[in-house]
RNA sequence: GCAGAGAUAGCCAAGCCAGGUCAACGGCGUUAGAUUCAGGGUCUAAUCCUUAGUGGUUCGCCGGUUCGAAUCCGGUUCUCUGCACCA
């Protein structure tokens, strides 16, 4: 036998694939095509193990379509749009060695480390290592010619396209927007993943109600989050340590602190500091409150942060527990009173108003709560607490109080949108934007929200796109099936989605106004469209200038005759045809895989954005894999899953782990990365490899039973693995391939079968079931056997090659059964058996069970018909004890579902298995009928046996 | 917070939509035995409790529907994903 070598037998099918050509994707009008994509992965440096999950599917699928008379085109690329790789390209630029730990230990030489310095070459780089180290190492079959990235010169001139049709379907909009941005850098992502910004990722953008107190020709200002709350005002907080500013806005002045006056200019037009005032000269004065209309006294207060918000702070102490404390503290101390001149009866006067009726709470929330937690000064850490709890009570179940003006008996969530808007429309409250922990740029610079005046949006809420896409899903092919369900929703969900930015970023020019980019999400909702185009534009037919909007047009919109955009674009008219046709032939595309991730974001857009440019062409079909993670989390060196690709590709072989991504669990579950399970996978190939091999050397043999059994077993699970895979189901395939397959033959040959023929047969079959999934070894294989071609194009085999015969089935389950039963008394006994007896059952049993099964009669009718038998009569007991007990079964097993068995035919498949026992179990065994007279039975077994499940007497000696 | 998904034996994971052949596929791990067996190999068997085979208890937790529930319904706790300038 030759010995395994996966890594040469690895590189040799790579290259012959490679020469082949198969992986080309042409037109072949003879055949039905079949079209998948992968959501391209954006160019963030190494992947890991995990990555390669979905991408694996993506070639099994297509093999496997290849090889059931599909023409197939897969094609690959890489997303470079945004900042990923400039951000890439400047943590190395700092010397970021974490960053650079990671490519070291990808075996990443320094001259390239030093030259990721430029987030092209990040590009350029990072798209070779997919495809060559990643998806070709792992024996794709993707079409390279096509290969594409997203800040490529066509690319971009295809998105220009798209953005040029959006416009004319009047899905453009332009509106004002409150974006992050760093002053130094422009636009920042503020998310968990920090990729702009060195601090305060878990912040969010909040809306504040900006509320104007009037105090003479002046207005103090106050922010709040919980505008609903004005009609519980009872006094003003100033913090008497802080240095407030005047602040000309627009035609006013306000009085703000220092910090809110400079968030406020980044969101207004103008913004000028006019002058100053001090908290402690506010003190003690007197301001109108907004919408309540009443005088309310300035008092002192310490926990009025000047960065939050404005600086100055409304106050609600009947919900706000801040509030309620920090007047209690004043009231009950006299000395401060006394030190902001301040009538202490006064303040002690002030009692909360209850504005609103809160599940679980009494008329003062925040008063009570206050008191449940033990809260007793202004500087307690609990307060914080205490607000959210609040907050989150009132705003889900609180309803407004009768005080509350037409607001009264509203829930608070209304209010709190209504009670902002009436404020807006009186002109007693602006908005105002701020984040709501402190974020740092990467520079260093604080993050800020900056109004852009004139931002554009994809409005995803048009009604007539969103309808077609909706409309369509039913008859997508969508798995998970959860997934599908819930499509629709996420499309109605959908309103405007901003589409482009400002600054520093990869991508395309928006056409309307090139100052702007287009963002990432938007400039991948259509891309399966260009990869008909980029192969042309690789092999130098098509330069990116000719591929103006009449070019697009006539492709995808068949706008324009050949001649017309030929002559006006100076494209060939023969390559121009060419396109065209590809166009037509492939298009729409059958599946876009992608990860879970994709489900609420580029599923739909991509929907919507073929429903909105292409409403005929909707993609057939999607398919969402999870992830595979970490134990807790993350991969880890300890752990395996962390080494570089090639490196695991090494260590566990291509096809192990080709194998283990298929079987370890559904597509659409997490899996944690265990080593001993791909370990396992890889050992699984080398067995079978080396089982195969041993197939091959068989010679000669006869035919017997057994063989029947066999082939009726590959029918089945020819059938099982084209239904699963119609499902792609390659979980329950690679089971039945790798694992059933592989059992059953190993059964018939230890049940002695042995013909030769047959398992050729077989084996010519089995390997082509497993080409999808492990295509190098089943390419060696089927070389080593003499096929002539290549595998991965050979037909994938049908049901129908083998014979099916259910009786040899039905035989061969009742003969496991009954070694199960055997062995397990032998077990309990502990029993070396010296001979063993069976009997099957008597035929009244069998007569029984027939009547019951097959023709649907009733206890009743048995009970009577067996009382007029005379030989059945004195057995009356007997029969109804075991008629009663079959009435159970049946139910056990639903409508139609018990098996029956004809006495005979039991008896004689245990009598053609008597020398397989005997072999089996090393001992004499006896077959007998419990009707025939006189048989040898100590124990008093054969009236135990039921059809089916005949009586077992063993005997021998005990140890 | 909003929306969605999930919780299955020591571990990873099928089953759930279409309730009964489910003590619950498969794998890992563990244990025992075999193998002229050198490098995590292969094979056989066992792996909830009980037992000369048809018995008991189990599928996050609580309750309901049903002759019958891992599967259906309601509630509850915990985990994951997305939430619009991260891709």
């Amino acid at each position: 036998m030759i010995d395994y070598d996966p890594a040469s037998i690895e590189n040799k099918w790579q290259e012959r694939w490679e020469i082949s050509g198969i992986w080309k994707a042409d037109i072949d009008p003879s055949k039905p095509k079949f079209y998948l994509m992968f959501a391209y992965p954006g160019v963030s440096g190494y992947l890991h193990v995990g990555h390669m999950r979905g991408y694996t599917y993506s070639d099994v699928i297509t093999r496997y379509k290849r090889m059931t008379g599909y023409n197939v085109l897969f094609p690959v690329g890489a997303h470079a749009t945004g900042n990923v790789a400039i951000s890439f390209a400047r943590k190395i630029q700092r010397g970021n060695q974490e960053q650079i730990d990671i490519l070291k230990s990808n075996n990443c030489p320094d001259e390239v480390i030093e030259k990721l310095k430029d987030p092209n070459f990040v590009v350029d780089f990072f798209s070779d290592v997919y495809v060559n180290q990643y998806w070709k190492k792992f024996g794709f079959l993707a079409d390279w010619r096509r290969f594409m990235t997203t800040v490529d010169d066509g690319y971009k001139k295809f998105i220009q396209w798209q953005f040029r049709k959006l416009h004319e379907k009047k899905m453009l909009t332009q509106k004002p927007y409150y974006g992050t941005a760093c002053m130094n850098c422009g636009p920042v992502a503020v998310d968990a993943s920090e990729t702009d910004i060195s601090q305060g990722g878990n912040a969010e953008k909040q809306e504040w109600t900006v509320l104007k107190f009037k105090m003479g020709d002046e207005f103090v200002v106050a922010a709040t989050l919980r505008p609903e709350t004005v009609f519980g005002q009872t006094n003003f907080w100033a913090n008497p340590d802080v240095e407030y500013v005047r602040a000309k806005v627009d035609d006013e002045t306000w009085i703000i602190s220092a910090e809110g006056a400079e968030k406020l200019s980044f969101q207004k037009d103008s913004v000028k500091i006019i002058g100053k005032i001090s908290g402690k000269e506010l003190i003690g004065k007197t301001v109108i409150a907004p919408v309540i209309d009443r005088e309310i006294p300035i008092l002192p207060s310490t926990f009025t942060d000047p960065d939050y918000g404005t600086g100055l702070v409304t106050s609600v102490p009947s919900d706000a527990p801040y509030d309620w404390i920090a007047l209690r503290d004043l009231a009950n101390n006299s000395e401060e009173c006394k030190k902001y001149g301040l009538d202490q009866e006064m303040v002690k006067a002030i009692e909360p108003i209850p504005i609103i009726i809160s599940k679980g709470w009494g008329l003062n929330p925040g008063v009570e709560i206050c008191e449940k937690m033990g809260i007793n000064d202004q500087n307690d850490p609990k307060l914080e607490e205490a607000t959210k709890q609040i907050y989150k009570d009132g705003f889900h179940t609180g309803r407004m109080r009768d005080n509350c003006g037409k607001f009264a008996g509203m829930s608070v969530f209304d209010a709190k949108e209504e009670v902002k808007a009436m404020m807006l429309e009186l002109g007693v409250a602006d908005i105002m934007y701020d984040l709501s922990e402190p974020v740092i740029c990467r520079c260093g610079a604080k993050v800020i929200v900056k109004l852009i005046p004139d931002q554009w949006f994809i409005n995803y809420g048009n009604e007539e796109v969103t309808q077609i896409a909706k409309d369509f899903v039913p008859k997508m092919f969508i798995q998970p099936k959860e997934f599908k369900d819930n499509l629709p929703g996420n499309l109605d969900w959908f309103q405007e989605r901003s589409c482009v930015r400002l600054g520093n970023w990869m991508g395309t020019p928006f056409p309307f106004d090139e100052r702007w980019t287009i963002e990432p999400i938007s400039d991948s909702t259509l891309y399966s469209a260009y990869y008909l185009v980029s192969n042309y534009v690789s092999d130098g037919k098509l330069q990116p200038e000719q591929m103006n909007e009449a070019f697009f047009d006539h492709i995808y919109l068949k706008k324009g005759s050949a001649d017309e955009v030929a002559s006006s674009t100076g494209i060939e008219k023969a390559v121009l045809e060419s396109i065209s046709a590809d166009f037509d032939y492939w298009y729409p595309l059958d599946i876009n895989l992608g990860g879970k991730e994709h489900q609420t974001v580029h599923f739909p857009v991509f929907l919507m954005n073929h429903a909105a440019i292409m409403p005929d062409m909707l993609p057939r079909g999607l398919f969402v894999n999870w992830w595979i993670s970490g134990k807790g989390g993350k991969m880890s060196k300890s752990k395996g899953g962390a080494e570089p690709i090639p490196d695991a590709a090494s260590i566990y072989t291509v096809d192990g782990l080709r194998l283990y991504y298929c079987h370890i669990a559904s597509p659409h579950v997490d899996v944690e990365w265990d080593q001993d399970n791909v370990r396992h996978s890889k050992m699984r190939t080398e067995k079978i490899w080396k089982f195969a091999n041993e197939l091959m050397a068989m010679q000669g043999g006869d035919s017997q039973p057994i063989d029947s059994w066999l082939e009726s077993r590959i029918h089945s699970h020819l059938q099982n693995i084209r239904t699963a895979m119609e499902k792609f189901d390659m979980r329950e395939t690679a089971g039945i391939i790798f694992y059933e397959i592989y059992n059953d033959i190993r059964w018939y040959l230890h049940r002695g079968g042995n013909n030769a023929e047959l398992i050729s047969k077989i084996l010519n079959a089995w390997l082509r079931t497993m080409a999808p999934f492990t295509p190098h070894m089943a390419e060696e294989l089927w070389e080593t056997g003499g096929n002539d071609g290549l595998i991965s194009i050979a037909g994938y085999p049908k049901a129908e090659e083998f014979k099916q015969d259910k009786d040899a089935e039905a035989a061969e389950d009742y003969l496991r059964a009954v070694q199960s039963d055997i062995s397990d008394i032998l077990k309990m006994t502990g029993m070396m058996p010296k001979k063993i007896c069976l009997y099957t059952a008597h035929g009244w049993k069998y007569e029984i069970q027939q009547k019951m099964v097959l023709e649907k009669k009733d206890m009743g009718f048995i009970m009577k018909e067996a009382m007029a038998d005379p030989e059945l009569r004195n057995k009356s007991k007997e029969i109804s004890a075991f008629t009663s007990k079959l009435m159970k079964d049946m139910k056990r097993f639903g409508d139609g579902g018990m098996p029956s068995f004809e006495g005979t035919f039991e008896f004689n498949t245990l009598e053609s298995a008597k020398e397989f026992f005997q072999k089996e179990f090393d001992c004499e065994f006896i077959i007998a009928s419990a009707d025939e007279s006189e048989i040898y039975d100590p124990s008093n077994k054969k009236g135990v046996a039921s059809p089916g499940k005949p009586g077992i007497h063993a005997e021998g000696s005990l140890n």
